[in-house]
DNA sequence: AATTGTGTATTAAGAAGTTAGTACACTAGG
DNA sequence: CCTAGTGTACTAACTTCTTAATACACAATT
């Protein structure tokens, strides 16, 4: 586990995002462990709290879940992974649109350069 | 000249980039005059010293001149323009593909919402 | 029983951004 | 001449949010 982390957005933000993308890329199985609050803190070199609201976070969205005092779970429920795909595609999609807007760019235009840099991409990491 | 300020990012940025959709969707013609600071602060409710962070950015950008102790204008300099449009698009277009990187979507359906997206909201601006 | 590892909660400290106050130089207009 | 309106600069205080430190209750294991 290793995220390289930006000083614009607050580390739990940022820790829920990448276990956001973790889970909706498959690399975790449905009801998977997932690190100790101070386990992560530990490897992510964060403060163990910084670990907690950033738990915390994910078990309210319910994309966690924890039993007894131990390390919580992705979840099993399928449609939560569902509707976190959704979100993400949509919610980058929606920003997409509205930073788009004022620039008056052909629809056309847009989509060439969107296959550019996802062909560019996927070359990238192949 | 209102904005609609979110609480999440500094106001500064956030009227930096209201005056980079401004221009580049031509609300303003090259070289207009643009309002004084404390006038802005004045319409937009904020501190005279948070319009003039703003100010001072973009000036630093190129994308507004000062000249004498006047009010400070648009650039005339068509290229920064150009370059400015690149950048809203080219960011926005980066930011879209990093967003959905994690998520393994065929650029085909990518493509569909996308398209879906700009005709629903060019349908309700018009 | 005691230690270790869980989750959880509370409070303190630190950092970043905004606001506020004040000041200075310059120019146009009364 | 002097007042008002420019841009510009500096410092201090205040706010908000994030992070850090500490403590507590519980369960499993030794």
């Amino acid at each position: 586990m290793k995220i390289t982390f930006n000083k614009r957005d607050p580390v739990y933000v940022q820790v829920v995002q990448h276990f956001k993308e973790q889970i909706v890329s498959g690399k975790y199985e449905l009801g998977q462990e997932i690190p100790s609050r101070r386990e992560l803190a530990n490897q992510l070199k964060i403060n163990p709290n910084t670990a907690q609201r950033a738990y915390k976070e994910m078990e309210e969205a319910g994309l966690i879940f924890t039993e007894g005092n131990n390390p919580s779970r992705i979840t099993k429920d399928e449609q939560v992974l569902r509707d976190l795909r959704t979100e993400l595609i949509e919610g980058a999609v929606d920003r997409l649109i509205a930073a788009v807007e004022p620039v008056n760019i052909p629809i056309d235009e847009l989509i060439g350069l969107i296959q550019e840099k996802y062909e560019e991409q996927r070359r990238g990491q192949v």
